[in-house]
DNA sequence: TCGCATCTGTGAACAGCCTCACACGTTGGC
DNA sequence: GCCAACGTGTGAGGCTGTTCACAGATGCGA
């Protein structure tokens, strides 16, 4: 089982969903909730899945994408820890819209449908919350529209390189090189892009002198001249 | 002013978020509301605007779209009587996402910031309403970043043309020819293409004999040969 | 250790879509 | 009635990005 129940509070308090909640509200939603245990590349759910519950990252990563007829696939978003996910198909009763895997090893709290519900009738306050957390996530969609629909590709891969080098670089210095853990092909799917495509213009900006290339990471020295891009 | 309070009633309650109320609360919203009326292509508010209010459409149709800095615009979607939008913005203060323009003379009510919020807190169940709003909002946009990414520029013409045919001829017979009455133009802008683009393919499917071409508007003639495009 | 999977690098050929440039008909205002 | 604005029709040319076909490097498991 989880180590103690205190850090389970701990990591739930951190979500912007959860922070409002005492202790006895949390221990009331861990009574019915379970913790799910994923590997790095589990499939946690599929689209078209009945969606009867709503997970929140506890460890882990996880990314949430769309796939295509022919194999390819977008990725929507990345959830990381405190994130909570999986909401849309809860909320409506509908199937789930979207793929969700582990990118790396997970553990996951998962909040049956039922027992959501009733906390929420419990707790009006935290619908509130909800709310902005979906209104959240739609500003991030919205944008994701206006960058594939106006910008072109060299401009969607900077854009996304220097979004992942601040969320992984929270709190260093800014100047300094930031290294981004990425492969190529996952940085395709992120942009939808192709893998070459995405790889010929990294060889530009190496050229350029803007980042270097390592094996599955990227390390951007010249973050300025990414942002000129984006 | 408008007619009677009472046909206001019922066009409010047609809106999905506000068909549970009782006539005294809606009576309350309305107290708090006011009624603006819109010329067509009259802008209602722009992207970067403060958001201090909610809009529900009364009558006409509401078109919410992205700008791109050199003077394009791609459509995100189209509001139509009973819906509401602008809510984005108003929950979680900050900055409106989108423009809203009116495409056709409109009535909209517009609800302040504070008497929502009020709202919301003395009837926590319009939460759970306006989550389900959200949801579907999220649903669509999540749909428009996958058929950008995976559809080419015919699929997506086709696509967006059925969808128009069954917002418009809801109740209609469904083999009949169906008008739909859209300028060139705001269909590329709706599936993000240019003007020209649009008109070659609309060109191959005359040809085809699955539509007609009016000045302003478009006869499906075999829709099922389109649905097999998208 | 061998083989397979994964990640990166690269060039050629091709397709889709955009931009530009122009032509024509209709409509509405002056 | 004339002109401006708008909607449509069409072709040439060019850029962007995809697909395909390889190739080398690395790492992991049987």
């Amino acid at each position: 089982m989880y180590g103690s129940s205190l850090s389970l509070r701990q990591v739930l308090r951190r979500s912007r969903l959860f922070t409002r909640l005492g202790d006895s509200e949390i221990d009331a939603i861990l009574a019915h909730a379970t913790v799910a245990r994923h590997a790095e590349g589990d499939q946690i759910f599929a689209k078209g899945d009945p969606g009867n519950s709503m997970m929140a990252v506890l460890k882990g990563r996880v990314m949430i994408s769309a796939p295509s007829p022919d194999g390819r696939q977008v990725v929507l978003t990345v959830m990381r820890e405190g994130d909570v996910f999986g909401e849309i198909a809860l909320l409506d009763g509908n199937e789930r819209t979207a793929d969700a895997t582990a990118t790396i090893d997970c553990e996951l709290l998962v909040v049956p449908r039922r027992s959501l519900l009733a906390l929420l009738e419990r707790r009006p306050d935290l619908c509130l919350d909800l709310l902005i957390v979906l209104c959240e996530r739609l500003r991030r969609t919205n944008e994701q529209v206006e960058d594939l629909a106006f910008l072109d590709l060299e401009a969607r891969i900077a854009k996304v390189l220097i979004r992942l080098a601040e969320e992984n670089g929270e709190g260093q210095s800014p100047t300094g090189p930031v290294g981004v853990k990425i492969s190529q092909r996952a940085l395709g799917e992120l942009v939808g892009g192709s893998r070459e495509s995405v790889n010929k213009h990294l060889q530009d900006w190496k050229r350029s002198g803007f980042i270097v290339i390592e094996k599955g990471s990227i390390v951007i020295r010249d973050l300025e001249a990414l942002a000129a891009l984006g």
